[in-house]
DNA sequence: TTGTAAGCGTTATCAG
DNA sequence: CTGATAACGCTTACAA
């Protein structure tokens, strides 16, 4: 019962052979007797051998990990994303690192090191919503790890990127708001430096231009969290003319304002109607169902980390980026479930 | 713009000096003069040089690197536990390797390898729903890897561990739900083979007994999630008496009753009250809000973290297995709320 | 003050 | 078929 890992040294010691020889018994070398490789292996299964991945990463240069830069785990789609970078990377072979930043610049460019002293052979990111420099991941780039963006992506760097299409599903939920008989939509906006803020930002926009009604930049809050929901809802509902319907950029946001506008004294949908975007578990659960933007967490990082993994084993040697955009769904519920 | 990490080497064949000067240098020994020291430094940030951990941790048998091993990330809990874990690491330099089993024992024995190989210095535990073998875990033990277990422990292994008093959060649940009048009691349950499930369970049925109400049997079910809860719900709802209380083993469970005995005609709480165990997001937002046990994800991460990095560190060497129980808090809300 | 060399665990090259 | 040996990047006696 030995209180530190067996080696091929030991091994070797044990049967008084060479560890070179132990090397290539246990990776089934043609060269070694039949005989050699079952007194190899027995022995290395006795002691419970395993390799150990620092030297072999060390040797090869290769660490077997992938490294996770994402905001904060506890939010269905992060999690559900990590779900599908996890999937892809084990059937892979490949192990994961996961680093969140809490939404920190600082945070984001320590963890950023680490994973660089950590020489994971690739990178997956969504950036923090502080984040407006980006030299922590050129400087990845430079030392030769490839990234892939997902979700959050930045613009700034030319690399790799999975999202939803984050401008269309804004527009459907939009024009989904004024199908139902919304004619003085609130768009709850997340900070623009994040792209995906614009880009909601600008479907909700152009869907109401595209059906004529006017786009009152006093309409766009940032308004991104549950607490600014209830810092900022009271003077939102008491504008004139009053919303009749919001585009909240994520659930949680949209949830927040169903409870608030209901508090306030108004129906859902019938005074005000509801959109979000996400479509997390909470959206069945929110009363009445919230309609809302289906994001695909999983998928998004399974095909994040399928994108990274091809540009690893090189299987992909085309240097130009790729972009897997995938379309949105508006899953229509009753916080937009009224008669016109 | 190299493709390719720098090393001590490169500093040292540009400066024409020895590797084990950059070394020293580096690291600040007082041997190394002024100059050297600046000029090393210099062209250390020139290159953007980053120091291989993998080389690190071969030389010194330290990968500064602790593993997690979790059933599923996207649970509010688990991925409260995971925030709390990574910052008790960050703060003390540590790196997270975070692996899912996704409740599956075989993935659990393969996650644990691969941990194993990585050496990772210590790793915290909460299996699988499917675990029933634990070879896998002991193995890490007889490597002199310390783990500490959270939440989801293994009676069979002597080891640190940091939970929440399931019983007591179970035994409160279940006598608030007799002090507003419930007189038939249903408890969706865990697996006993999870400690968590045993432990609520007999929290249930002490609450009981000490309230003179006897326990039935039947008014226990294995249901710990949603999909088995619209599976039941209606054999659960034609029993004679008819239940008017639920004391669920999670939050999940405990929403899924709520919408299917609304869907049902009964109200909550009035006609069957309702009590889960989590405190998730999710119980202020489903109506009525959910009563429930407060589980401190977080805090449990984050202590059962500290546990394991003062193992590491050896600032503790005391080989006993200690353990940390949180108090449970019970959170009243609507789900229960009513007159007796 | 700095350099040399050994070693962490492994594999690959080159000799037997 | 098997065994030395060097090398991966780094630290650390031991020399100089």
């Amino acid at each position: 019962m030995p209180s530190t890992p067996a080696t091929i040294k030991d091994i070797a010691r044990l049967l008084g052979i060479s560890v070179s020889t132990v090397s290539r018994a246990l990776k089934d070398h043609p060269d070694i007797s039949v005989d050699t490789k079952e007194k190899v292996n027995e022995t290395a299964r006795k002691l419970n051998y395993r390799p150990n991945a620092l030297a072999l990463g060390l040797k090869s240069s290769k660490s077997n990990t992938i490294g996770v830069i994402i905001p904060e785990i506890v939010h269905f789609f992060f999690s559900s994303v990590i779900s599908g970078i996890e999937d892809a990377a084990y059937e892979a072979g490949y192990n994961v690192m996961v680093c969140q930043t809490n939404e920190m610049y600082e945070r984001e460019t320590m963890v950023a090191k680490a994973l660089l002293d950590h020489r994971v052979e690739g990178i997956l990111v969504s950036i923090a919503k502080t984040s407006m420099k980006f030299d922590h991941l050129t400087l990845l780039q430079d030392n030769g790890i490839p990234l892939v963006f997902f979700d959050r992506i930045c613009s700034f760097i030319e690399s790799d990127a999975v999202v939803v299409d984050d401008y269309k599903g804004a527009y459907m939920a939009t024009e989904h708001l004024i199908a139902v008989g919304c004619r003085n939509i609130v768009h709850l906006a997340a900070p623009e430096n994040l792209l995906i803020g614009e880009l909601r930002k600008i479907g909700y926009c152009r869907a109401l231009e595209d059906h004529n009604l006017p786009v009152d930049p006093y309409n766009i809050y940032l308004c991104d969290t549950r607490e600014r929901v209830e810092d900022k809802i009271t003077r939102i509902l008491a504008r004139t003319p009053k919303p009749d319907g919001f585009f909240a950029v994520n659930d949680t946001t949209a949830i927040a304002v169903i409870q608030e506008v209901k508090k306030a004294g108004f129906r859902v949908p019938d005074d005000i109607a509801v959109t979000g975007f996400g479509d997390g578990p909470v959206a069945t659960i929110i009363s009445p169902t919230l309609t809302t933007v289906e994001q695909n967490g999983y998928e998004i990082g399974y095909e994040a980390a399928r994108f990274l993994l091809d540009r690893i084993t090189k299987s992909i040697t085309n240097p130009a980026a790729r972009k897997k955009v995938f379309e949105p769904q508006l899953i229509k519920r009753e916080s937009t479930d009224r008669k016109v």
